[in-house]
DNA sequence: AATGAATGAGTCTTCATTCAT
DNA sequence: GATGAATGAAGACTCATTCAT
């Protein structure tokens, strides 16, 4: 038996999860680009440059490759935005900031930005289940920004929902068409949909103009 | 040999039309319950009691016998809105109308209503881009009550896709969570999803109410 | 829907069992010749001249394919034998009449004898069980004897267990020796086996010489 | 570098062999609770915490660790019953001993047994040829009984191969059916098999009674 | 000397589609 | 015109074995 010392495993583990990555960036380009039906298991192993063993030593399917590499891509959204809303002083610029780090991220990662917001609802319902628990979320962090808004009592309780499915579905459509990676270019529309329920059309533009 | 004369011909295609329509009826309830991806050629053929050939004979693969499910649902519940709006008067008792109308059909098909909203999402790029063209619709629907709406000019310019898309979403997660049966009880939330930013608070409540 | 007519009906039912024989004809050979663990589906198929989906269609899988296989080959010696039994006036006759069908079957089909006795062994918990009801017939078809034995009440109670084990290690090893095809050779060894405990060594060889 | 000297070189044998012996105690309980088909190098490896490398080290393959496993737990049976003849005075003594020794170890070890008398029908051709060659050392013991029988002549030829495959057959369905364990219970039976054909109805209770 | 990560050939199985009857 | 038997390409997954560390 070896007594494993700790750099060692350390490096071990580190080795397998920078392989995990590995096989993550490389299911981002096959997914997005073949759609996750289209998608086989010898794809993301070639494109991995790895054996078949070794993805299965990593994933326990393809279902879940595809569950772990959403939730990384959803991370990296999320902490962009995240990033973003701190660096921001009151709420509107927050909504602002926030928005203009989403559209970015869509810019900046195209295939990543398709796979967590357009393959997911292809990808079967673990995937779906993690994706609403996203969305909802999303839902809270909206809500949360009521009380900044000018006139609070006078939005629908539902308003959160349909602005988050609102602009799952503007974003979706534009990815499909293929124009993600000039994302920052819809800042406007997605401030009306997001924004301007809260803040009212004039500052909404006036926060536009300023971005 | 005589050409086939008309009548036959008609009967022919009557047939050929009341058997396609068998198989759309079958495959709602396969594709319901086993979903898109599950669903094979066997278990439609099967469930609509004919042959593998005959399946054929009427779609070209599973995608089109979809496609062609997806938009029989689809024309449905177009026509139930159709007609609840032309039995109403005014544009917010239109509204209040097509959205009974709409529940009522999920409510009454609920099948009908997981092919046209779930499964669609994961029925490949043909069915998801015939999709985005019936929720366009539903858009443009919308936007023609701005100008009964009170206050036309005070509505965000994106407000009908951020509320055809919330509805989407919110209908979804409902039917996906097995509850479509009771569709009808969702009235109130659907109301404050679609009718709210164009009638406000109280008058929504009112329509609501005499409902 | 079509009208299936008795006869075409009756066709195709013959012609499908037609084909599961052909299967079985093929998986004898391939069986005794690579042995049940060796044996691939493709071998299967390819030895039957079918598609592996006809294969499927008749066999939910391997080991199925093999207890049918084992099944029949068990059937065709249980004819044998009591067809022998038939033709035989009294017992001790019977006894031998069986051994020597037993052992032509053995040498006119030694690969299904082989599958019969040898490759049983390791296929799997089912076969297994199988071949242990099989061979507890034979226990009790050798039990029944006891009444025409000379001495019955001497005869130890497990006779016809050991009996039946010896005579089955036996035939095994001379199946795996490869020397079946001259099976019928084997007689002086199996009545002393198998009738002289009964017999008694004098008739048993009296009996043996006759044959 | 010094070449190394002999107590080194012993102890590494020593090592070496005992690193054997632990991977063949794992592998008896893999074997026995998986069946040598479902039980995989991975498997062996896990259960006798060793690296893959080190279990090639000592096998070839899963092929000759089971046999290596096989002739262990044969070997231990047959010192068992060798140690119960040398104790022995008379022939009937020695073999009810031998009896006895070989249901306590069953009884003791009843993986190990299963491993000797079940698995190894199932494990290919190498293990069933050495299985093959013990089974007639058996015969051999036994055959050596025949001078110390009362009536050696009137004992057919063949007595020897029907008791031993009488007798594996037995043990086999026994063990097949889990009750190893108890595997002492079944001396009267056993006894039955294999002592009566020499010593007789009578003398065989008496010496099954004395035990 | 020991480890176990990596490999990829080999297997089973499904299912869309064709075509002879 | 309808049928469904037959096909085989394609995919998921396992596991014995190697070899760099």
């Amino acid at each position: 038996m070896p007594t494993p010392i700790g750099r060692e495993r350390l490096s071990r583990e580190v080795l397998t999860e920078h392989q995990r990555s590995r096989i993550m960036d490389a299911a981002v380009e096959v997914f997005a680009s073949r759609g996750y039906q289209g998608a086989t298991v010898d794809h993301l192993v070639a494109a991995s440059h790895i054996g078949v063993g070794s993805f299965y030593e990593q994933f326990a399917n393809k279902e879940e490759c595809f569950v772990a590499t959403y939730r990384r891509a959803a991370a990296d959204i999320r902490a962009r935005i995240a990033a973003a809303i701190a660096a921001a002083e009151d709420w509107p610029r927050q909504l602002a900031a926030a928005l203009v780090a989403l559209l970015a991220g869509i810019e900046e990662e195209p295939l990543a930005a398709r796979v967590a917001l357009v393959e997911v609802q292809a990808a079967g319902a673990k995937g779906l289940a993690e994706h609403d628990r996203n969305l909802d979320e999303v839902v809270a962090l909206l809500r949360r920004g009521r009380e900044h808004s000018a006139l609070p009592e006078e939005l629908p309780a539902t308003l959160e929902i349909a602005t988050v499915g609102g602009l799952a579905w503007f974003l979706q459509q534009r990815i499909v068409a293929g124009v993600g990676p000039e994302a920052t270019k819809w800042l406007p529309e997605v401030l009306e949909i997001v924004a301007e329920p809260y803040l009212g059309a004039e500052a909404t533009a006036e926060v536009g103009a300023r971005l």
